[in-house]
DNA sequence: CGGACCAATGTGAATAATCGCGCCTCTCAT
DNA sequence: ATGAGAGGCGCGATTATTCACATTGGTCCG
């Protein structure tokens, strides 16, 4: 009746599914604690069956990170066409807390990969960071003069973004600790809200860096 | 010649070893893909002596839990032994980073546990979290007022401990992509002016939470 | 229009590797 | 000698992977 690539919201195929049920299970446990029956289950096939879809459990797991690598490459290539402006770089934060809360499995799967540091850690930091630490990414307007002179402003950008990604990777505890979603609209808006102020102090803060006990 | 108990300096118990190597490969790669192979290798010994000394695999990692808890507690229950002043906060939050970078286990035993939602993630919550929370634990001084009708201040906190957390869980990244040794002296140094400043900022500022695009 | 053909996709059985763990033996210091 | 601690052996379970086979749906040919 209608052709599976070109169908509206038609029944995901098979190897969608494969790659649903492996993404979450590949996101919470991670790789090697994660079994093909795990997965198959889920889909509700036996895991030989996977075999007609992906090659292997290895390229299960990279067909995964491809696909989500492609959805959150976006709002960074978006930054990318234009001159770094306060305005913009609120608008891309915003950005990219929607899309984790959206789908929190990327960060999750970065989590493992940095903690146990598998081959493709480096694929990951290549395609979602090394884009921020282009020699012609930096913020205008002196907004960040503050770390211009002090080497830190790398180290402060993956500090905003750690405060983004350790919301999802933190969430399961975060739900049993304050009682409440992470995940719910309201907890969204409370987050933004969060980073927003954090980001606007910094912004006009003008003291000093060194601080004392 | 000296018990083992009170030796000042002298060469590590097997048992000791043991749980050094359990807790670096625990921590690197999780419960499930840590082999006790792996873990009896790092200590030249054969998996089988293992049981000498722990029970099973799951008595193994809660010694190793235990022994992390025992040394992460401290600081939290000094800081409940007085009133939260400000400069308490910034003294204790120096311990704290000082502390994770002295042994970055801690942090990433706790990374993978919210990750997988193992069975020890409760306990970790209760030893290491709970009692930040209690009703007395409220900043003095009205420094941070700004949070106390939001309902933000306990997702604050926790947004101040991501910062700490994840800047040791995801270091091995940061390795790579900076360049730099997360764990040298220098970068202590620099990890510490930052987020003393973003409290520092977080203090000061006085703007509302709600931010546009 | 019916039947041969074929590619896609599922299954159960089998295999080799790994792992947690128990059992038994050996060794060595007290 | 005696008991703590190390090694060797091997069982049973789990896993990734392969293979031979059944089923299905669609296509093409007569």
């Amino acid at each position: 009746m209608d052709n599976p690539a070109v169908s509206t919201a038609a029944a995901p195929s098979t190897a969608d599914r494969i790659l649903d049920a492996a993404e979450d299970l590949f996101a919470a446990k991670g790789y090697s604690a994660t079994s093909l029956g795990d997965v198959a289950d889920r889909v509700g096939i036996r895991s030989p069956s996977l075999y007609n879809h992906f090659k292997n459990k290895e390229a299960l797991y990279e067909a995964v990170l491809e696909r989500l690598l492609a959805v959150f490459s976006a709002p960074l290539a978006e930054l990318d066409g234009g001159p770094v402006t306060n305005e913009r770089v609120f608008y891309w934060l915003e950005a990219i807390v929607r899309q984790h809360h959206a789908n929190p499995n990327l960060a999750r799967l970065l989590q493992h990969a940095a903690l146990s540091g598998g081959p493709h850690t480096n694929e990951l930091i290549d395609r979602l960071f090394r884009p921020m630490f282009r020699p012609d990414a930096r913020i205008e307007g002196g907004a960040l003069t503050l770390f211009e002179n002090t080497g830190l402003q790398p180290w402060a950008v993956m500090a905003f973004n750690n405060l983004v990604m350790s919301y999802v990777t933190m969430a399961p505890m975060y739900r049993d600790l304050l009682g409440q979603d992470p995940f719910s609209e309201t907890a969204l808006e409370n987050q933004l809200s969060l980073i927003k102020m954090l980001l606007h102090a910094v912004f006009e803060y003008k003291g000093d860096a060194s601080g004392s006990a």
